[in-house]
DNA sequence: TTATTTGTAACTTAATAAATTACAATAAAG
DNA sequence: CTTTATTGTAATTTATTAAGTTACAAATAA
């Protein structure tokens, strides 16, 4: 399938709105003209990360706040906002449960899939959005310094 | 897009014909009705394994067999070879490079997203193409006993 | 030879992420 | 109040891509 973006996008949008606070009407036109995306796409996004608790939103106004201070939203509870906790690795549900193999495969995958996802959630866990924040200010300054 | 069930066929594919050598014409019909799909993607995903050294295959010949014990193919090294080393998180590259968060946010999450990868992938090339058969066989044995 | 199978290319189908269009509901400014 | 801007969401379209299908040359083996 076509990757999706969602939750590259999300983060965006969630920095996005910490940063230019008060200096940039925050519309979901402009934080689409940020990601390159469409404003649809925005809200959407955004409706999603209202409904898990991480952001503040008013219908009609452009004052969108976070919910959270930045260092209390982790990459991983944006992640199961935007892509709703997709796994990372996909089991095949087609094969045929008459045979050793495929009669067994897909619990044993599904353990071993299970793991390694808890891995890399724990690592998204482990970094906040204060933390991509600080890191797009640090890259932006190396730029200015030059 | 749809997901990719390729990385977990590929594995289907190595088990069946270390569990089925000598017991089943190892032709890739008999494998696709495994795990029902195609002849034809059993043959791609074969063609893959074998560029990435891990099968022997004979063309005209339903003889593949492993280029390496089970025990030392890593589900990570199945992985490089069904889906090319794909990266689990994608990063938005239509991101507007004169805004601060657009012009910096694919090099920082790139940095996370990798950590996070290389943590995932630290957990599947611990496990072994060996132990998916064990617990394949083992799952199998505990349906018999009943 | 003849039948079977692999290996691969070309094309089609199906699934789905994102874009687009549309519009009701809300907010805020004058 | 009325007008304008905006959010929130549904419905539809477009684009991408994984998998399926068809076709056939090349190799094997009976």
């Amino acid at each position: 399938m076509k990757a999706s973006t969602r939750f590259s996008d999300s983060i965006h949008i969630l920095a996005f709105i910490n940063i230019y606070q008060g200096n940039l009407p925050l519309t979901s036109n402009n934080i689409a003209a940020s990601i390159g995306t469409s404003p649809v796409m925005v809200r959407r996004l955004m409706s999603q990360l209202r409904k898990a608790g991480l952001l503040n939103t008013v219908h009609g106004a452009a004052e969108p706040t976070l919910a959270k201070k930045p260092a209390d939203i982790s990459l991983y509870d944006v992640y199961l906002a935007a892509e709703d906790g997709a796994p990372l690795f996909t089991i095949d549900r087609k094969t045929n449960p008459q045979c050793i193999v495929g009669g067994n495969i897909q619990e044993t995958l599904g353990e071993v899939y299970h793991e390694a996802e808890v891995a890399a959630e724990a690592r998204l866990s482990r970094t906040s959005l204060q933390d991509i924040i600080d890191s797009i200010q640090v890259k932006q300054a190396k730029k200015n310094a030059r």
